[in-house]
DNA sequence: TTTACGGTTCCAAAATTTTCGAACCGTCAC
DNA sequence: GTGACGGTTCGAAAATTTTGGAACCGTAAA
């Protein structure tokens, strides 16, 4: 198993209410987390949607996302996949995630594309 | 009219969604929101159970709460009556509060102690 | 009217968060 | 191996938030 740099993520039991909230507080956060509803992204295109910032700046959002157990982050050949913990976010904090992104949960969750 | 001082609040539309998961992101802010969600209480008794917060210190987390739409403040006599704007956080963010408080809304509101 | 009360505002210090360049680490291509 | 890539970590500066004392403002009681 060559070099498994596997990040730290908190697991669904124990994740904190307020840290939750606090990294969803942030504009450029929320805005990705909308992005990633909508299924994994590469760190690379967790960029905001017309701006470029910096490398570091973006992980340390991506830190802080990840440390509040929103978002999972998992290597994969030399780039790293990110995406929505949804479920456990909702074992957790049932209608919380859905009250976020403004979907309560009633509407059809596959619908068509 | 003897003196109206009546503190700014946003109307219920413009509320803002990270304003919002900021205010109630703090510890000592979302305990007392938990305590306002079973009804307004006078500034004095927004102290947080147990220890004394100096005056100022509690003034500014009802600031917080109050500019980001989650509170309401109004004058009565020489106090105020700090309450939870249960009403219109759920017009404009539906199920978000019931989600954070850990309500989903189906069960038992007045349910055996 | 004078004084006590309940609270907000003002201001500055302390703590935390954000930002970003530079260094570093694995993985893949050459 | 060597080098380019995709990303994280480190460290420090800038910005924002939190804290708390002092001054201030209306209201109600003396």
């Amino acid at each position: 198993m060559p070099g498994a740099r596997d990040l730290p993520h908190p697991d669904a039991a124990s994740l904190v209410l307020t840290d939750v909230l606090f990294a969803l507080s942030d504009p450029s956060r929320l805005a990705l987390v909308r992005r990633l509803a909508q299924g994994p992204l590469e760190v690379a295109a967790c960029q905001p949607t017309g701006g470029e910032v910096p490398k570091s700046t973006l992980s340390h959002h991506l830190k802080i996302l990840r440390e509040a157990g929103v978002v999972r982050n998992v290597p994969e050949g030399r780039q790293r996949y990110v995406s929505l913990r949804w479920q456990d976010l909702d074992d957790r904090f049932p209608g919380l995630l859905g009250a976020v992104l403004g979907t309560t949960g009633e509407e059809d969750p596959g619908g068509s594309v």
